[in-house]
Formats: C-alpha cells, sequence, structure tokens
DNA sequence: CTTCTGTCTGACCATATGGTCAGGAAAAGA
DNA sequence: TCTTTTCCTGACCATATGGTCAGACAGAAG
C-alpha cells in the first residue's frame, strides 16, 4: 500500500502520464476519428483533467500525430520480417503472421492509420512520401528478385503489397464487421484458422514454392 | 438559354436538390469523418444554404443515415453478380469485377462504408445483422457447394469472402496511398491491371479450376 | 385573381469545443 | 531551509457547430 502510494519520480511522472493519454487517445481517435474525438473524452478516458493534456500535449493535432507516428514505427518494425527470408514462403508468410498479429494487438492504431490515410492523410503525407515509398520500393525489388529466381509467379509486386495489405488489415479496421457476422469475437482458434486461410490463399494465390 | 431557366416543377426541384446534398454530403462525409464534416461545408458543396439542407434533411445524422443507405444498396445490388454462376471463375470473378469497378466509381461511398464500420457502425448495425448475414449466409453456401463439387480447393468460406472485400475495397479506402505511391491516379491500364492482379491471385489462391 | 401549399433563407440561439492562464502543489536542487 | 523548476487544474474565453424560425417567395389549385 505504501509502496502504491510512494511518489513519483519526475521523470516517472511524465513517462506514465503521457502513455495513459497515448493510449486513451488512440482508444479515441479509432472511435470517433480526429474530428469527432474531443480532447474532454481522450481526458475522461485517460482519468486526468483535459487540462493536463494540453500541459503535455500542446493541441490536439500534437497529440493525434504522435499517436499515429507510434502507430506507423510499430507497422514499419513488423516490416523486417519480410527481409532476410530465403524465399516468400518465409518472407511472405512472417510477413502476414506479424501483420495479422498487430491487426490483433493493435486494431485501434490500425483504424487510426486506416482513418488518416482515407481522410487524405493530412497529417503522414510526407511519411508516405519517403519511408514508405522507400520501403515499398526495397520490397517491390525483393519480389522481383523471387519472381526472376522462379520462386512464385510472375504477379505485379505492387499489387501483392495491397493485397497483403488489405487482406492483414481488414481483420482491425472491420473487426466489428467481422464479430458481428462472427456472432462474436474471434476465439484463439478462430484466429489461428483465419491467418492460417489468409497466408494459404495468398501463398497459393502467388504460386509460392 | 430559355430552356435552362425553365421554372423547375415541384417534385422536380425536390428530387434534384436531394440528390445534390447526397453527393455533396458523401464527398464530406468521405473526406472529413461523420464528426469532422459540418452541415455548412456539405452546403458549400452543394451549393445551397445551410438551412436549406435542414429543410430537406431533419438533421445531420439523418443526412449521415441516406448517405449509408444509399452506398449499401449499391454493394448489395452489385453482389448478385456471384449468383447464377456455374462455378468459382465465373461468380468470384464477376463478383471482383464488381467490387473493383464500385471501389473505381464511388470511391467516396466506400470510405463512408468503412468508416461508419470502423466506428463500431453506429448507424448500420441492424442491417450488419440482419441483410448481410443473411447474405453471407447464402453465399458461404454457395462456396461450400462449389468446393464439394470439386470446383476450388476447400478454403474457409468466411475468410474468402473477408478477402474479397478487403481486396476491392482497399483501392477506395486507401486509395490516397495508393496514389501515392504510384505518383499519381492509376491510369486505365493500371485499373485493368489492378483489377487482373486482384483477379489472378484470389482465383489461384482458391485453387479454381 | 385568390388561396394554398411547398420551397427557400438570413438571422438567431444554445451548446460544445479547443485552447488559455493564473496560481497552487510538490519534487529537485542548493 | 530556501529557491527553483516542474507538475497540476479550476475557471475562463473565443469560436464554431447543429439546429430553429419567422417570414419571403413561387408554383399549384380553384
Amino acid at each position: 500500500m505504501s509502496e502504491a502510494l510512494r511518489p513519483l519520480r519526475r521523470n516517472e511522472i511524465r513517462q506514465q502520464n503521457e502513455a495513459l493519454i497515448l493510449q486513451a487517445a488512440e482508444k479515441v481517435f479509432a472511435e470517433a476519428g480526429f474530428g469527432g474525438a474531443t480532447m474532454q473524452l481522450i481526458a475522461d478516458v485517460a482519468g486526468l483533467p483535459k487540462a493536463n493534456l494540453h500541459y503535455y500535449f500542446a493541441t490536439k493535432e500534437e497529440l493525434y500525430r504522435k499517436v499515429v507516428s507510434n502507430i506507423f514505427d510499430i507497422w514499419l518494425h513488423a516490416a523486417q520480417s519480410m527481409d532476410n527470408a530465403p524465399g516468400p514462403v518465409e518472407g511472405i508468410g512472417a510477413y502476414i503472421d506479424a501483420k495479422m498479429e498487430i491487426s490483433r494487438r493493435h486494431p485501434d492504431g490500425s483504424k487510426v492509420w486506416a482513418s488518416e490515410v482515407m481522410h487524405g492523410a493530412p497529417v503522414i503525407q510526407d511519411y508516405l512520401e519517403t519511408t514508405l515509398r522507400d520501403w515499398t520500393a526495397g520490397r517491390t525489388a525483393l519480389i522481383k528478385g523471387w519472381i526472376d529466381a522462379g520462386l512464385m509467379a510472375p504477379v505485379n509486386p505492387d499489387h501483392l503489397l495491397y493485397m497483403l495489405w488489405a487482406a492483414t488489415q481488414h481483420y482491425a479496421d472491420f473487426g466489428h464487421q467481422i464479430e458481428t457476422l462472427n456472432g462474436g469475437p474471434l476465439s484463439d482458434a478462430q484466429w489461428r484458422a483465419a491467418k492460417d486461410s489468409v497466408k494459404t490463399m495468398i501463398l497459393r494465390g502467388i504460386g509460392a514454392v
């Protein structure tokens, strides 16, 4: 008890409150969109006074920017699973696994990302034009190499990437629709089945050996 | 000239203005989300005074409801292309064609739909539980029939439907991201390539003969 | 022409929202 | 202990938003 009430160090306080706010913000932004989200609601979810939010994040847009940025980092990190793979079965298989896991563990983040892109990416346009573009170029080259090596069918690499993103993120972005049709949240077994289905269909779809 | 200025009949006026408002609303809702859209902006896009919007649609939510409902109708109509097909190659091929065409012609509608579902479907939950659920049940039965007839591999029908929705709607919902990576809007040829890629990968992915 | 009904809109209102700020509390440093 | 720095927050403000309404306007009906 006395331990729990121990006064926090300065940097602990800052770190803890920022994390609390970012977590609440991700949830609220995912549920209501940028325009529909209110600082008051984020404050309520975080359990802090609204003015305290503005102490850590000057504006709503700055807070939103940080939320989107965090998601982008997770997203890019998972993308590395595709590298250093001997072929498409391992590389794309691992990528699908990683992306499906993100859809399951960070559905709110995926929704915020989707919302941002759908609304014309007003905040992260520069990321799209630099980091994402570069990453995409590298991956299409990788896929082309696999095709030339006869490890998979000659599919268009760009459209393959789009399909990977679409199929995996769908389980987060449209999770509510899926849960409604399923009559409830997906069980562990159902998540495995989802992952297997996506992997099987896509790997067979690209003729990976 | 005199023809253009001919006074409009009552029902013509109503029909024309409602269409004008719905068109503007779809665009604004797609770009800003429900919360971010303002009646004033919709009015400006429609070229009408704000008060006139409230004459035809009592509340913002009623207008939004009508927009989403319209999209749902288009969506369901295209779904019929799957029926009366001798097998998955024709049925699913036609369905992909139809959905890709909707993504190209009605990207705003698709975005509004996606936004609505992502935010927990507050307006169309009943549609999900009735119409969509029934339609899905019918289509999974159809797919199972094709599997039993040996026309395609034994994939999970639900996850196949999710993949179809995800892959096709991605070109509308994430159109901005695709255009950024592509360095501009997709050309006619690129749209054909997209359609072909999706169709080829999925049909091969489900082992359709 | 007169009446009636549907169309239109500028002006207005209550409320909610993002953001500010002065001043208090508390930890860190000297 | 005293000073400084950081943290915290109730109260406040300017603005924007959804929605209302009285009254003008114009086809339709007789």
